[in-house]
DNA sequence: TATGAATGAGTCTTCATTCAT
DNA sequence: CATGAATGAAGACTCATTCAT
């Protein structure tokens, strides 16, 4: 168990986190596929830190040996899953942009539409984004990528909202700042616990309706 | 000799997770909080897996088998920090309430101090709840109670938002379960990583805006 | 981040006195005998609980991870080496009922044959058997098989001198578990203190003589 | 686990198999019986092994330092209750020789009152018999007390074989010692597996017998 | 390139024994 | 004398990672 922790002493390869090489085989990006699909298996399955890399790489049906030459040490598999979790997550925002502009609504469908699109993102596997978010060490870069995505989305919100007329709220980035990492954290609880006796439908019902009387209402904060 | 009872076999001893003993005396009631302080020190500082109990021991100045004569494994460590850090949550809940109805207010005051409350909770010790929540195998019994403590808060501030003239907020349980979990939520966040350009002072403005919108606003969801 | 999951909770791996794996490579046959050696030899020393495992990888100039490679704890050893024994136990049964038919002889020449390979079987390392019989927590499969084999054994002695002549003794079955116990623990004892002024020769002689009688008797018990 | 082997290097106290001082005092007396009682029934329950001492002194009534007081190590609580096993032998030894002096009986009713002393001797706590006899690193000094115990029975026991007319055999010691082990190793056996399908009743008779015919025959080993 | 046997530092935990009170 | 908190050496076992084939 225990992760072995990465252990500063020990001699760190340059370039730790990054795949070995990219061959442009196919046999290779199959096997990296296989590996990636074993390691988000057998991750959700038992955890970060009791994902063993040999676990994971009998599961892909290869060796060991064969997982080490395209992943430096285990911390790159979770990383790989994450970027793609990452990338998955601007898709659907740049899908959310680009619906919004297409077809314009109001605030509250717009909003609407927006939980719903993080919902889903989030649906798919949340015990294994939650165990990467949380139970794996991350390095610093993954982490501030991850904290400049979510800048990065908050502008963007902010820049779709300041087109609609109801919303009232003034210092809008950051209020949008807010509201992304609300929909964050109460999508990943939710998703992570949803047993709570709150159909998905009402939570998000009841999560766009915070955010739309959120944003509707003016900021001139009495304190 | 040693016949290494099979570990599967050895009935797990009774009370795996308490203290193992409450011995009043004096000496032992220092080496326990001793014991619990450089838990808390190393775990924040290393994570739980990597956080040996031979390194809390010796952080503590006690000997490794003075700290399991007080805790019969690790995990019993980070559920004693967990079941203060609840306790505390209790405690400055019952505060809030008493402060509530002591001297009654609007619904922006009650909400601004409830939030301000929860952000002092978490602002002791954010990496360690963190890690603890998070990194923590904890046993269904400190989770479920962790459920339980979250929903009863609901029930309570539902109950005191009830008396607000300006909620006019429809299944107000319902309501409050949310915005508990979202204070929560955003406040663990902002504690554990208050580098966002955004103060303190004006996170919980903005956080009390939400809620008070929220609330103050009517449920008739046209969806 | 270890997680360490809760021993209890965590399934007894598969097969667990069994070998891990039988990779046919002519390495790890040699790797398996020698660890298998070693122990034998450690066990022998320093009996089962202070024969560490360490010990004996060092012993078997492996690396204690390779033992668990092959064993999957500490009692698979002992479960390994006793097997062995049981087998050649039985196939020095075999060799004297092959004998015994093949060239049929008189009662004490049969049991002397007998008494002679039960010794032979117990000359070769008396303390180690000895440690393995009785300091080691054998699981139950083997301690049944290790009764059913002497059971097993009985029967083909009874069988045997069914067809000796000057056998008068009635309840041949019981009689001949009697004398197969008597002999396993007699030459049990003989083999591990041989220093009691008692030649080889001669004890075999004795027991002989007192099988012989035995059989030989007839057994309305006047009791 | 794994019995803190004596560990040569560790300064050994002189002594340390005696017990510290013998006071007369009564506290002592009965302190010193409840301990040795304990020590009786956690072995027997545990082995000798998982027998801690801390487990002894709880279930004693005393302090661990109140058992330290009175036996210099765990060895020594075995010890005792070995020598007191092997006193009452002896002490049945003595009786049996008397009964047989006093009212003298043909070879098979004195041998059938041996068996039966045997018997009895064992019958008390078999397990706690062996485990002391078998999982316990007794010092040589106990070892060998135990083998001249056997080797004066076995001479006590030709002594009084002698005067049995029916007695044929040559070399009645060496005959008798291998009686007297036969007997002591056969009565273990059946006291620790007595599930044999074979009635104390029934192995005793055929014991017995065995012992007779031996005894009975003449020893012209024609080999 | 793929393989997988081998490595060994490091983890949690136990328990005989001591010694200050 | 009794106590029992404290000690710490030692053991079983895991798993990320390497490297010879």
């Amino acid at each position: 168990m225990s992760t072995r922790i990465p252990k500063a002493a020990r001699p760190r390869r340059a370039g730790a986190l990054e795949l070995r090489k990219q061959p442009a085989q196919q046999r290779s990006r199959t096997t990296i596929e296989d590996v990636l699909t074993a390691a988000a298996q057998v991750f959700e399955a038992h955890g970060y830190a009791a994902g063993t890399t040999n676990r994971i790489a009998e599961r892909a049906g290869v060796s060991i040996g064969t997982l080490y030459q395209y992943f430096p040490n285990k911390e790159a598999l979770a990383v790989a899953l994450l970027e793609r979790h990452l990338a998955d997550g601007m898709r659907r925002m740049a899908d959310w942009v680009a619906r919004c502009v297409a077809e314009p609504r109001g605030l509250h469908a717009t909003l609407h539409v927006f939980v719903e699109g993080m919902l889903d993102l989030h649906a798919g596997r949340p015990r294994l984004q939650h165990i990467l978010l949380e139970e794996t060490p991350l390095p610093p870069r993954l982490h501030d990528a991850m904290l400049r995505a979510e800048r990065d989305a908050a502008k963007i919100v902010a820049g779709l909202l300041r087109m609609q007329p109801d919303v009232r709220r003034k210092n809008l980035e950051q209020a949008s700042h807010l509201a992304v990492q609300t929909v964050e954290a109460l999508t990943h609880r939710f998703a992570a616990h949803p047993d709570q006796g709150l159909s998905r439908r009402a939570f998000a019902t009841e999560l766009v309706a915070m955010l739309e009387a959120y944003f509707a209402s003016d900021a001139d904060c009495r304190e």
